[in-house]
DNA sequence: AGTAAACTACTCTAGACAGCATGTC
DNA sequence: CTAGAGTAGTTTACT
């Protein structure tokens, strides 16, 4: 179908025009005319990249157009809300207003009101829709890319709640990828079922065994052994490879090997920007890796590594420098980064019970990453049998269909925090209205019956009575308390919450750091770090020393759960060394983790004391005590000791510069206030920028003759701990 | 006896969503 | 029930 024969407003077309797109590619062609223009709901399942998103934006941007109201479009990850975002902000011309909310971004209600295009992770906007937000009234459409993650054990139930709220509210767009029973799930949200494995770039692919490369139509070709050959090849015809691998530590081996095999393929201007871009990281162990490996134009990447790091490498990728990737599972789904060539080096994985075959779905998503749009005709995906045989991975991952889609509702954990929100923050009144909201989940259209599930709801709402997260009126009639209504909007399992309220008496007993985090990082919430066995004496020993602040008794080696704990141990450990002004360098060292896992554990136990904090309130606080967590929060947030509690609250003042500031004698903000421009300038890492920002919070007018200037001291005031400690 | 090689037993393992906007009367 | 790589510790082989 031609751009101008599209049936809808005409400044669409010219936007689509304007992009140099003519004509639409099949698949989008056939899901245009399925009705969805004219508000029917679809379920699109089309390989990755084979147009998913202009479908999304024409149907997003025509309902706008046409019926005023607005369209929330669902992403699984915050970096596919960034990315989405960017793409939609296009259409600001046309007088749309684009926004994106995470976490990590603007929260709250009201503001989003204003905005007609929202981009938003699947579980920020279920907490949306908990806190009751006005504008959600206005929501026409929603589009829920990535859609078979309702299958997710851990996440999947979010996004069938989603949908089963908005079902009759709102037209449903569900993007997919190639599953085994996309008709039932277009069954279940009464849409159109669009289907099609047409790519803009043919796929070929294969099974590659002791140097043999079999594809898929029979023919052969010879390599040797080793299938690293795989990926030298594709950087000596001038492309891309893309490596999967099932561990970090694989993924890190591989790079730095590959890198050293690949430094003769490079130019020489290729061998000076690598080198340029390996000494701009930063210094720790794992990125000493890293930049042995880039040197060679090769990378890895996982969950370690730092969100600035991870940005960077896809980028140099991107433009081409960086020749191969090896990688976990965190590019298999997600952001846009496609490659001639993929090589999947593991199909199993370990998974908390042993070892198990990755799912075809996921495997087909890493295989879809092959060939590059505008660079290759074809794209190139190939499985490594190392210890397999060949035919059963032909067979398995190649030839064979994905998995069916099961809803994962009954999962306890997110069914238990779902029934808590239908009551306390959906209205539903009693039994016999949560049965009948259960009958309009995936989860009833499948199984045709809620018996087992009934029961399970049934459970959980006693629990909910029995621990005053709810209460039952003398009709049956559920009655929303205080207690559960604020923990389904922090958003917490309230399981993490009854934790909360039954440490309460002997925190308030005795606050401390260690204490509060312990209890912390015992939450199903918190992501807590593994005890190493050679550890574990350690932090045994350690949990001893600090028996009188746990607010929980120490369990006997025998109990379950006793390694659990020790892990808990090293997690609080860990948060007290931060609080501490430990350096990060230090923390990775001591406790064997990367940048990455610092932050996720940072960034958890910052949610979480705020959500105790909160649930804190409800139950007579004492005031000390709710200022000693608010301190310890604020601490957390900076990873600083109390004495820089106060130079932290200032703008663009975290744990370094507050440090170095307070060495040099700024120990309060009066003395900041007071201080000469030169002198602030004098301490390292303050700058113009950072002495503006201070003066600007104060309300004071920077000195003319500063302004201009801003001549950096020759000789910078340290600012470690260790320099204050020495 | 000293040392290097060979063998054995043991250890370890992917990823990543969610709140809210501060202050002591 | 299903792996595979790395490491620490132990035994064996040989001079």
């Amino acid at each position: 179908m031609r751009i101008e024969e599209l049936p809808v407003d005409e400044r669409i077309r010219r936007v689509i025009l304007g992009r140099g797109i003519e004509e639409l590619y099949p698949p989008q062609a056939e899901a245009l005319r399925s009705g969805v223009l004219e508000g029917k709901n679809l379920v699109l399942a089309i390989p990755t990249a084979s147009g998913k998103t202009l479908v999304s934006e024409i149907v997003m941007i025509n309902k706008l157009l046409r019926e005023g109201g607005k369209a929330v479009y669902l992403v699984p990850l915050k970096a596919l809300a960034e990315e989405k975002y960017r793409e939609f902000k296009a259409w600001e011309s046309l007088g749309l207003r684009v926004a994106a909310t995470t976490g990590d971004y603007d929260s709250t209600d009201e503001w989003l009101g204003r905005y007609d295009i929202i981009v938003a992770t699947a579980e920020k906007f279920d907490s949306l829709l908990r806190h009751g937000a006005g504008w959600i009234r206005d929501v026409k459409l929603v589009i829920a890319d990535e859609v078979h993650l309702i299958g997710s054990y851990d996440r999947g139930a979010t996004l069938e709640m989603i949908l089963s709220h908005m079902l009759d509210k709102a037209q449903i767009l569900a993007l997919s990828a190639t599953v085994g029973n996309a008709e039932e799930l277009a069954g279940w949200l009464d849409a159109t079922l669009v289907v099609s494995d047409w790519r803009p770039v043919e796929l070929r692919k294969g099974v590659f065994h002791l140097g043999e490369l079999m594809w898929e139509d029979g023919k052969r070709e010879s390599y040797p052994e080793n299938w690293e050959s795989l990926a030298l090849d594709a950087v000596r015809k001038g492309k891309q490879a893309l490596v999967f691998v099932n561990t970090r530590r694989s993924a890190e081996k591989e790079a730095v090997s590959l890198s050293s095999k690949m430094a003769r393929l490079l130019t020489k201007p290729e061998v000076r920007e690598l080198r340029e871009l390996a000494d701009s990281l930063e210094s720790n162990p794992t990125n000493e890796k890293l930049k042995r490996a880039i040197r060679g134009g090769v990378a890895f990447h996982h969950a370690g590594l730092s969100r600035a790091e991870r940005t960077m490498i896809e980028d140099a990728f991107r433009d081409g420098l960086i020749k191969v990737i090896t990688a976990t599972p965190t590019l298999s789904a997600g952001i846009n980064l496609p490659a001639f060539r993929v090589i999947i080096r593991d199909t199993k994985r370990y998974s908390g019970f042993g070892w198990t075959d990755i799912p075809v779905l996921e495997i087909q998503q890493m295989m879809g990453r092959a060939g590059r749009p505008k660079y290759d005709r074809v794209g190139e995906a190939i499985i490594v049998a190392r210890t397999e045989d060949p035919k059963t991975l032909m067979e398995r991952y190649v030839k064979g269909k994905p998995e069916k889609l099961f809803s994962m509702l009954a999962n306890e954990n997110a069914f238990r925090s779902q029934v808590l929100a239908l009551i306390t923050n959906f209205g539903i009144g009693n039994f016999r209205e949560l049965i009948d909201f259960l009958g309009r989940t995936f989860y009833f259209h499948q199984r045709k019956d809620t018996s087992s599930i009934e029961y399970k709801a049934k459970d959980i709402v006693y629990f909910l009575i029995e621990n005053e997260f709810i209460d039952m009126d003398l009709n049956d009639r559920f009655i929303a308390l205080p207690f559960g209504k604020r923990t389904s909007q922090l958003y917490i399992d309230p399981l993490t919450a009854k934790k909360f309220r039954d440490a309460f008496p002997k925190l308030e007993e005795n606050p401390n750091p260690f204490g509060i985090f312990h209890l912390i990082a015992s939450t199903p919430d918190m992501a807590t770090l593994r005890a190493r066995k050679r550890e574990f004496e350690d932090y045994l020993d350690l949990a001893y020393e600090f028996e009188e602040k746990l607010y929980t008794e120490i369990p006997y080696y025998e109990d379950y759960g006793f390694q659990g704990f020790l892990g808990e141990v090293k997690t609080a450990k860990v948060l007290l060394d931060w609080i501490n002004e430990v350096p990060e360098g230090r923390i990775y060292e001591t406790y064997g983790i990367d940048p990455g896992d610092l932050y996720r554990i940072l960034e958890l136990a910052d949610w979480l004391i705020y959500s105790l904090i909160e649930l804190y309130k409800l139950f007579e606080p004492k005031k000390d005590v709710l200022s000693y967590l608010r301190d310890l929060h604020l601490r957390l947030r900076h990873g600083v000791r109390e004495e820089l509690l106060e130079l932290v609250r200032l703008p663009n003042i975290g744990r370094r510069r507050a440090r170095a500031l307070y060495n040099a004698g700024f120990r309060t903000q009066d003395d900041v206030v007071r201080a000469k421009v030169r002198d602030l300038l004098a301490v390292e890492g303050i700058g113009m920028k950072v002495v503006e920002g201070l003066f600007r919070h104060f309300g004071v007018e920077l000195p003319e003759k500063a302004k201009k200037g801003g001549k950096t001291a020759e000789r910078r005031k340290k600012g470690t701990l260790d320099d204050f400690l020495s």
